[in-house]
DNA sequence: GCCCAATGCGCC
DNA sequence: AAAGGGCGCATTGGGC
């Protein structure tokens, strides 16, 4: 069934539809924003149809944000009791494990919950609309509805083309780092040498280099004190067997996460189509389900080739998050430091500290909270050479301390903390300093989330802008004969495009960054500049 | 055999 | 340089 309403509202008629691309097709000239419960259950199949649509309003998605809002806590939608709309989406549910449904966990829905008999869109979308209406920045969360919903067109059209990937150029790469690809459960050869080699240096014959315990029990007997197997604690070390042990580990990391079992199960005809989950991170990052598409280790992104007479458009914002950080607390240093071009560099110029590689870990460290180190010791001097950008942070860390919910630019609010409780007198002095660490643990993420999550909305109405233009390049055309995006990594993305429409597409791209910029901040002096590289395969940008 | 937590590491 | 935020995934190893 499809209704079909006015801007206000009204109703002009209910239809029962019977082949959704043909009423998708006729009615998309007029160019509506369709309305639907959950992108990931109707958009792909209109995609296989050939049937692409501009504009939509992802119910799900809205609802969980409407639902969390500071800014439309008051709702009715707020107020009501947990529904199937608070459900995860049907992509999720659809995955099959063994035998049965993952249970997705998050919400405690009751059975009759699971049955839709509650999920009425028209009901909901009205309840949407008032809540938006009723809220005192309409404009910022009904941009971030938009956003969000773009990313759920996006993140189904990526799914749909398919990232380019070169099965044999992946397997080279392979065959190079590992050696020829055994037979299966065997080592490669280049795997196999170097354990030859680390159970001799640690005199272990036996050594299971894949067990954790059993590497600590062998690094134990050699006299290496440990009190993990993490890289970075081993490279405190000085022995022999060090170096065979951290280049094990690299090798057997590159052969589990993406070697040729990775490549058999999720490339198919040149493609590689993990599922992205728009909005599933709760700061508002995408998630992803299958393949790890957002871990591609560099390693292998040489494999990810443009097809013929075609070239891949790889752009990220450099310095994303400090900058975000800059423009939602107006903090004006900052926003010049950055102005042109390198923010570090400018936080040097500025004299804050004296050098990038400081200027970068102080940022880090005011964005994650760092206490300790480098990081921690040089913060002091960032706060005061940028009062408003630190204090923002700071603040949200406090808030977050307390228990308090923090909200992102355009309205997304962070989880319920969990209840502090203020400790009384008969808890152990242990007791008090758990309790301390996990509200100092739970400021670090508010801390973070206001700028992860901003960035996040930046990111979103970036790739809002970009489709939409890269659309206009070459209307008319289906969706993979055209400029279209095939990858997205938080604060980067890879457009597939024809030769031709290449240095276009670069263009448009920088423009879509600038347009984001003022759609979250108006016209504050902070610039959002890019890298940008046309080129053949992933592995050569950066 | 299945399930789950812990470990470790890839990406931002 | 230090071990601060967010994830997904493969593997091990313990419990049933």
């Amino acid at each position: 069934m499809a209704a079909r309403l006015r801007d206000d509202g009204g109703s002009l008629g209910i239809e029962y539809v019977d082949d959704l691309a043909a009423y998708v097709v006729k009615h998309e000239v007029a160019h509506p924003r369709w309305v639907w419960d959950d992108t990931s259950r109707w958009y792909p199949e209109l995609l296989a149809a050939g049937v692409r649509v501009d504009r939509c309003f992802d119910l799900r998605l809205c609802h969980m944000i409407l639902r969390y809002s500071t800014l439309t806590a008051d709702s009715a939608l707020a107020r009501a009791a947990k529904s199937s709309w608070d459900a995860p989406p049907a992509a999720l549910q659809r995955r099959e494990a063994g035998g049965g449904l993952i249970e997705a966990g998050l919400f405690d829905l009751e059975p009759e919950h699971e049955a839709e008999s509650d999920a009425d869109p028209l009901a909901e979308f009205t309840l949407q609309r008032a809540a938006v209406a009723g809220c005192a920045e309409p404009g910022r969360i009904s941009r971030l509805l938009a956003a969000e919903s773009a990313g759920a067109l996006i993140a189904a059209e990526m799914r749909f083309a398919g990232l380019p990937w070169r099965a044999d150029v992946h397997d080279n790469i392979l065959e190079r780092i590992l050696g020829p690809r055994p037979a299966e459960g065997d080592r490669p050869a280049k795997l196999q040498e170097t354990l030859r080699e680390l159970r001799e240096l640690l005199e272990s014959p036996d050594l299971n280099p894949d067990s954790p315990a059993d590497v600590l029990k062998a690094l134990g007997n050699a006299g290496l004190m440990v009190s993990s197997t993490r890289s970075w604690e081993l490279k405190q070390l000085k022995h022999p067997a060090i170096a065979p042990l951290l280049e094990y580990k690299k090798l057997a990391r590159l052969l589990a996460a993406n070697g040729w079992h990775w490549l058999d199960t999720w490339v198919e005809d040149g493609r590689f189509r993990p599922d992205y989950v728009p909005g599933g991170v709760v700061t508002g990052r995408w998630a992803t389900s299958g393949g790890g598409a957002l871990q591609l280790p560099r390693q292998i992104r040489g494999a990810v080739v443009a097809d013929e007479g075609w070239k891949l458009v790889v752009a990220d914002a450099s310095q994303l998050e400090p900058r975000i950080l800059a423009a939602m607390s107006a903090d004006r240093g900052m926003a010049e430091a950055g102005a042109a071009g390198d923010l570090y560099a400018g936080i040097v110029a500025s004299g804050a500290v004296e050098t990038r590689d400081q200027a970068k870990v102080a940022m880090l460290g005011a964005m994650y909270g760092a206490t300790t180190g480098e990081s921690g010791r040089l913060m002091p001097r960032l706060a005061k050479a940028y009062p408003r950008a630190i204090g923002m942070v700071e603040d949200a860390a406090r808030a977050g301390e307390r228990g308090e919910i923090v909200t992102t630019r355009l309205g997304r609010s962070s989880p319920p903390g969990r209840e502090s409780g203020g400790y009384d007198e008969s808890v152990s002095p242990a007791e008090v300093a758990r309790s301390r660490e996990r509200s100092r643990a739970w400021g670090r993420f508010t801390r973070n989330f206001i700028v992860q999550g901003t960035a996040a909305e930046w990111a979103l109405c970036w790739m809002a802008s970009i489709r939409r233009r890269l659309h206009e390049l070459d209307v008319g055309r289906p969706l993979t004969e055209s400029p279209h995006l095939v990858f997205f990594l938080h604060d980067e993305v890879v457009v597939h495009t024809p030769v031709e429409f290449a240095e276009r597409v670069a263009v448009e791209l920088s423009e879509a960054a600038g347009e984001a910029g003022r759609l979250l901040f108006g016209n504050l002096p902070v610039t959002f500049p890019l890298t940008v590289a046309i080129v053949d395969d992933y592995g050569q940008a950066k």
